[in-house]
DNA sequence: GACCAATGTAAACGGTCGTTCAGGGGCTGC
DNA sequence: GCAGCCCCTGAACGACCGTTTACATTGGTC
């Protein structure tokens, strides 16, 4: 008996300004996305995700149905919230396909170096999900492949781009998943204190692609 | 009782010309990589590849000391062989920095659309592997990366490559490990059918590296 | 101060995992 | 025809998994 104290949960929006140390619904979000990350879903037991926060295995069902869940709740936020930057970038960016093509590869870099943990759990660990739970994710990874092939066909159209072409075809498709593999991956084996900084990647990224396709002029 | 014949096991080099239906070990090794593929290899049972070939999972223990050596056993092959590939195709290409590089992505993603399977498991599942297990592979991996680092450096130095630099600085591993990334990923979404087939994808992801670089003249 | 919902603990449950092991057939060489 | 080896089976072992359960403790509300 006598364990510890009840780590002050959650209780809304409180008064600022405290040194709460988490919401343990919040907590155990960031614990698991750090043992997904290092070790990978299928090995990382509820008991270890608890014990990195200070917590008991059964707690865990207070605020997730199953571990199933908390993978899905921690991959849907990361994956919609990339789709959501992602489409910004594009949208600030103006109309030439050249200013947009750029502005997404800095803006898809810059996160996959930034946030590597959630990056890597969300490509990574997807497959263990069940059928339902994985499809709407998959949606939006075609969602944002597809809006690199918009660019890429406005670019072509506009004159500004001018892919390969073999043997008298292109396929868009393809270039994209090229270019945006290229990019998730960055987050398997980048880490700060490198030659070039997170900005610097960006810019190298940003201009092989451009390179890629082979944006005309400036 | 008499649940099923021996399976006529393996036997050293016997006459050609029969239909051996495979060595056990051989089935087993092939068993794991079709289920490492598709699953992973954490949820992956040793009854269910034993099941798949036939036989019961003691059995398994007469070929491999564990699950994991099984693992390390054919991602060790097949890196091997892909390191060797790589080397062969490069020196087989001249003396011209793009020629190597070319024929150094050709090799490189042709294997990896038609040996989706292996190289999925190979790229994947790694990580399950223990520190020691796991060191030579990376060794390997460098090994290939360092190929695409002095292709670069050559092309560099004879005036034939012209890479992005950025704020006055370039990183060449970077650079590798970004080519390197778009190729390896082919593996996790290419299938047979598509518009362009295995040799024309290897032409476009050629064309690509090549412009990524700034590939001068002809 | 009694109730209530939220949140935690600790133990237990049924299932499955990787691995071991005693036993038994079928080769091969003598 | 028999010894010795290889290979396999089928049962068993101990460990650990995700989840459930019974129960305690809290803070807020009337």
């Amino acid at each position: 008996m006598t364990k510890r104290k009840p780590t002050k949960s959650a209780g809304s929006t409180s008064m600022a300004g405290e040194r709460d140390p988490l919401p343990s619904i919040e907590a155990i979000r960031a614990a698991a996305f750090q043992q997904f990350a290092e070790r990978g879903y299928p090995v990382v037991t509820v008991r270890d995700i608890m014990k990195a926060c200070g917590l008991t295995q059964g707690a865990l069902y207070n605020h997730f149905k199953s571990k199933d869940e908390l993978l899905h709740d921690i991959i849907t936020s990361t994956q919609a919230e990339l789709e959501r930057q992602c489409l910004q970038a594009v949208g600030e960016a103006g109309a030439d396909p050249r200013a947009q093509l750029a502005a997404f590869v800095r803006t898809y870099v810059m996160r996959h170096c930034r946030l590597r943990v959630e990056a890597l759990v969300a490509n990574r660990e997807i497959g263990w999900l069940d059928q339902e739970r994985v499809s709407d994710i998959r949606r939006s990874r075609r969602a944002i492949r597809d809006i690199l092939v918009g660019i890429l066909t406005r670019g072509i159209e506009t004159g500004v781009f001018d892919p390969p072409k073999i043997d008298g075809k292109r396929d868009l498709k393809a270039m994209a998943m090229a270019l945006l593999d290229q990019c998730t991956h960055i987050s398997m084996w980048y880490t700060p204190g490198r030659e070039l900084d997170e900005q610097q990647m960006a810019t190298l990224y940003a201009e092989m692609a451009l390179r890629s396709v082979g944006a005309m002029g400036k």
